[in-house]
DNA sequence: GGATTTAATGACTGAGGAGTCAGTAGTGCC
DNA sequence: GGCACTACTGACTCCTCAGTCATTAAATCC
């Protein structure tokens, strides 16, 4: 075995990445502690050096969450793309992010512990959801006032656009296993789905 | 307090009741068998009279799950209704099911838990997901071969169409406190999409 | 090379919870 | 009423795991 190092900078680091793989494997009461550690190649104490309890290390894990990038913001706003092409951008950039497995880890975690941890989905829900919504919103108003889209039912909840995509990212998490998803296919037949939706 | 009785027939029952309650509401790992047998108004003893270990209660708990009907598909192989009544219906009893709180507290635990006890997610997925897919199929296929529905990227993977309806229920067991989904809004949301798409 | 500092270690402690079982009491039979 | 049977109880045992800390050794300074 190798002798052991003295690497007081990278060690955290290290170890918030063992712990959201443990975490996102088992959930926060079962993940333990010797596992996180022998993941992150250091012993036991190391880890109580770092962070003081479980649970701060917890936190430090469920913090990773990645803002959704919000530069077509600035897009949308002006007036560049049809709907339709915004509408398609922002649904792939949803993809691109559920196809990292850290989002994966993360939304399990969320999903697990969200009860248990009320900050991790109330920052998820800011950082990631509300700016999707608010996306969302936006380039269905515009269309709607360039008369590219009609409104109805439809245009007054259009977060409903995005579920196929919140699907394959659970059935990932989920299903995967017994009957892996296609994704490139399952994002070309949800494209498929918005551009028959909205198209002329 | 009230006197104990003796009910050998009602107990197996109101335990499975409980753990269901507890294990949906904190995960495998984090439920106490003590309150388990609190929420059944039965000492702790009494629940492993009746299940010999926690994981066989679990599993007694996850066995739950109830197959969605599929009557549909009789009404699908037979001529009754266009295809878009006919998906209108089927995602409607989706709807109906997802509001249940037991298929809420299932769908917790199967996500919670599914990787840690793989026959759960095998279970869920043949009794539920397969017969939504196979009817989601029919439907997409009658409606090609009547004439009502253009193929596409959407009718070879006819599972995006459900997309919304899952979002709904993954939304209720996470961010409902923060932001409550209308439910009814939501659904005709989803039914206005897939009539805009499939519509005239 | 020796002294000093401190990152890292892992055997140990205490708490909590799954599972046990000797004892208690509800129920039915004579 | 007394007896037999067994559903039910909850204090107890034992084990696992979060968190501790005396000890070890890597790095740095002189």
């Amino acid at each position: 075995m190798p002798t052991r190092r003295r690497r007081k900078e990278a060690r955290p680091g290290e170890i918030v990445e063992a712990g959201l793989a443990e975490f996102g494997a088992r959930g926060f009461a079962a993940a333990r502690m010797e596992d996180v550690a022998r993941r992150a190649q250091v012993a036991k104490g190391t880890v109580f050096l770092y962070f003081p309890t479980k649970e701060a290390l917890f936190e430090a894990v469920a913090a990773r969450a990645t803002p959704l990038q919000d530069d077509l913001l600035a897009q949308i706003e002006s007036e560049q793309g049809s709907s339709l092409d915004l509408l398609r951008a922002l649904l792939s950039r949803l993809y691109a992010a559920m196809a990292r497995p850290e989002t994966v880890a993360l939304m399990r975690i969320m999903i697990m512990e969200g009860q248990r941890f009320p900050a991790i989905l109330e920052s998820w829900h800011r950082v990631s959801v509300q700016r999707a919504q608010v996306m969302l919103e936006r380039i269905v108003e515009r269309g709607i006032a360039a008369g590219e889209i009609r409104p109805g039912a439809l245009t007054a909840l259009p977060m409903v656009l995005a579920g196929p995509a919140v699907m394959a990212a659970l059935w990932r998490i989920t299903f995967d296993p017994l009957q892996p998803l296609p994704i490139e296919q399952f994002r070309d037949a949800h494209l498929d789905l918005v551009t028959r939706a909205f198209g002329p």
